[in-house]
RNA sequence: GGGGGAAUGUCCCGAGUGGCAAAGGGGGCGGACUGUAAAUCCGCUGGCUGCGGCCUUCGUAGGUUCGAGUCCUACUUCCCCCA
């Protein structure tokens, strides 16, 4: 099975090969023809344990993207069900059980991402988001073992990296975490069942829930079903990649501002240009080849391009605009921009004075007071563009601005606005 | 069922004669060098602080001791050997 000699006939394939979305198809060529004769209709699986979705989901999410605009249609499948076993893959141990309450809040929360990337509606190529708690909860226990149950054998279920890792490391495996990849396998069935679908795709540690579910619609349903999932992604250097300022890369605007979010892609290395270009942007192939050719201090431009087509596709257009100008402002002519990230204090608090670790602390730029002195300490905490090694130092009136404003910033990148009120 | 081991700084791995805020890595953050890159070198890496200190950490709960990560008891989870 050499990917690599594949030659695609459908649109999709062929798309997703060129830009390096492949990482395991289980029946390449089936799945080639499926996609030339009609529409079909693929999902994804999200689950809610969090209140916004973050990079690693991106590469997915453009997946759906790339399939709709050939024709096909994508469903996002919100694991409002799931969530409540919790999956634990890539886990070495149990999440806290989350609540109902939350649960739901996090999925309201993460569902506006989608509609900015997917076209929802009625339509036959149009995306659909469903939420598995609507059959997984109407489910009896016994009725569960008895019609689902029996098709999968426990030495089989062994064999699967998200159990075998769990028990390798020597770490508990909850019989409630063992029933995921059962759910997982059931919620493939029941959208073959609901809407047709025989593709589901995700990233590389979900192969064998989806391989899981690929079994039960054959078996139960004679139906062909197939499984694609894309590489992990990682930098060049080798690091996973999601981090950006103090922590994950958030694709919701009020966890990670679209400013942050466009730096994250700004500091690129060198050698993921063209790749993260490929994956991230939908410029096409020949115009990614001639930016990540560039070379030297050149490249700084190919990595603009990856921040403004990514964050305009995230946030719009108007957000990537304030953001590249933010950015170009604060680094290369060293001004300010209303842009950056700004953190407000009563201006009595500046006229009694403020110890300058606490504004620190409590502007994001450290995640405690003490790491705020030490980070001073160590040189890397600027007043107004002045050094400042003292966090005891108090901030009065008189480091403000005419505008009111005075500009802390932790290492070079690292920038807030502190405005008095 | 019996016997022997293990759990350490809430990111990970890991050392730890009863005096320990606890060695060393990795990661992360900061500095230098650059191009807002990589590599390299250097520093920091529990919280609060009036900088004199105070508080909280070594699976969980008790106990011994002036003093416990270190000793004792029970419990939890994991590993190995015997049955």
């Amino acid at each position: 099975m050499s990917l690599d000699a594949f030659k695609p006939k459908s649109e999709f394939l062929r798309v997703m090969q060129e830009r390096g979305y492949i990482h395991q198809i289980s029946d390449a060529e089936a799945l080639d023809r499926v996609l030339t004769g009609g529409v079909v209709t693929a999902y994804v699986g999200y689950d809610c344990t969090a209140n916004s979705l973050h990079i690693g989901h991106l590469i997915s999410i453009m997946m759906l993207r790339w399939f709709q605009r050939a024709g096909h249609r994508p469903v996002t499948l919100m694991g409002g069900g799931t969530t409540k076993v919790g999956d634990p893959t890539d886990k070495d141990q149990q999440r806290p059980l989350l609540t109902d309450q939350v649960i739901n809040a996090n999925l309201a929360s993460i569902k506006g991402t989608f509609s900015r990337f997917l076209r929802f509606g009625e339509g036959p190529a149009d995306a659909v988001m469903v939420n598995n708690a609507d059959w997984l909860e109407k489910l009896g226990y016994v009725e569960f073992l008895r019609e689902f149950g029996v098709h999968f054998t426990i030495n089989r279920m062994l064999t699967f990296d998200s159990v075998k890792l769990r028990l390798e490391r020597e770490q508990p495996l909850s019989f409630l975490e063992f029933n995921y990849m059962l759910m997982q396998a059931t919620d493939f069935l029941e959208l073959g069942r609901r809407y047709g679908c025989t593709l589901q795709m995700g990233g590389s540690d979900q192969w064998g829930n989806i391989i899981n579910g690929v079994e039960l619609n054959r078996r139960m349903d004679s139906r062909q079903a197939f499984a694609l999932t894309t590489p992990l992604l990682t930098t060049a250097s080798g690091e996973k990649m999601g981090k950006s300022v103090g922590g994950a890369v958030w694709l919701n605007a009020d966890r990670l501002s679209p400013y942050d979010y466009w730096q994250m892609w700004r500091n690129t290395e060198d050698a993921d240009v063209g790749r993260f270009l490929k994956l991230f942007t939908e410029l096409p192939l020949d115009e990614i080849a001639r930016l990540a050719a560039l070379g030297g201090a050149e490249i700084n431009e190919a990595k603009k391009v990856l921040a403004n087509e990514a964050t305009t596709m995230l946030h719009g257009a108007d957000a990537a605009r304030a953001a590249a100008e933010a950015a170009r402002a604060a680094f290369e002519e060293g001004r300010l921009s209303d842009d950056l990230p700004t953190y407000e204090i009563p201006r009595r608090v500046f006229e009694a004075g403020v110890a300058l670790a606490a504004v620190a602390h409590e502007a994001g730029l450290a995640s405690s007071r003490s790491e705020a002195r030490r980070l001073a300490q160590g040189g890397g905490l600027r007043v107004n563009d002045a050094p400042e090694t003292d966090g005891q130092r108090l901030l009065t009136a008189a480091d403000l601005s005419a505008d009111g404003v005075v500009k802390l910033a932790a290492g070079r990148k690292k920038i807030v606005l502190v405005r008095a009120i």
